[in-house]
DNA sequence: TGTCATGGTTGCTATAGTACATATATTGCA
DNA sequence: TGCAATATATGTACTATAGCAACCATGACA
């Protein structure tokens, strides 16, 4: 027998794990790149009142609710006094609301304006609608396809953790 | 007959376009957070030597090649006064070289020094290794079906504008 | 040679983001 | 009551990015 492959060696175990090939590789980081586009667009038409920083306090507090000013300091990784000033420039900005806790009145509750709220929804309602309109270039079948591969994909990833994104300010 | 859906309609013309259920929407928006995560940690060791806005350059000028300042910045949808600052930055961390051009005085080329390369170059090939260690994960099997999702998906979106993705500084 | 166009730099100004140290208000507890 | 701990705000300072206007240097062309 020849030297083997992890390819060769799965065949005999049919479903187990092998090393991928260049092109599948190669085909993900095309993918990706596509779906870069898809999210950069869908960011687009808000950027002018929004800055991607600013986004992501939207994003967290979308996710999570109110938080108090730290705690939300805590999970965008910013200094606590930083962060101060750059919810006052979103304050300023009307995408979100300083109140002062009900049972603590050091503490300082955030949370999202209608107005931050909105823009939100507005991207993730366009980051929808222009896939959509990618996957509506294709078949039935060929949705079928994407639907499957994407699916296994994100299994095998699993979701990114909130910190790593953050680098891109998404 | 009743009222007939899309798929109902692509059901009579086998290989037709169709509408996209939320399934496949849902999944791809899945897949797109997963990729980020992808790309966000393929950047991130680089990101205390570059910041995000320099790293568009860096990719400007792996895929062009050398250029000169002001079609540089066009590229890059920047002010010519502020990209000559910027550039200088650059310049002074090591990423760039500016040289006279040789036919015409006037004009500045821009190209990657080693340094510069280097660190694209890592980029790429860290994005390489996290997307090869997710399919790892998978069967043969199931990365014939996340290579054929993927296709099929990148050849509908095709590739991203060059500005586009630059909203996100990648 | 004189004038205009082109390519890039510099002065000035402004804003966002970030950090460190310090100050203030509030709470909890000895 | 007084002191330590907690939660946030402020003083100060620095860097990156960005734009407008004015300014040089060079090239093109009448």
């Amino acid at each position: 027998m020849t030297l083997s492959s992890p390819a060769a060696a799965a065949a005999s175990r049919p479903d187990a794990p092998v090393g991928p090939g260049y092109e599948v590789v190669d085909k993900s980081l095309t993918a990706s790149r596509a779906l870069l586009g898809v999210i950069a667009r869908s960011l687009a038409p808000v950027m002018d009142s929004v800055t991607l920083p600013q986004f992501r306090v939207l994003v967290v507090l979308s996710n999570f609710g109110p938080l108090r000013m730290g705690e939300l300091a805590l999970r965008l990784g910013a200094n606590q006094s930083s962060f101060s000033r750059f919810a006052e420039r979103m304050v300023a900005g009307g995408l979100i609301a300083r109140s002062e806790s009900t049972e603590n009145r050091r503490e300082v509750i955030i949370s999202l304006t209608k107005e931050g709220s909105r823009i939100y929804a507005e991207v993730t309602r366009a980051r929808r609608q222009e896939i959509s309109e990618v996957l509506s270039r294709l078949s039935g079948s060929e949705q079928e396809t994407v639907l499957a591969g994407f699916d296994a994909f994100a299994r095998a990833a699993g979701e990114p953790r909130a910190d790593e994104t953050l680098i891109l300010g998404i």
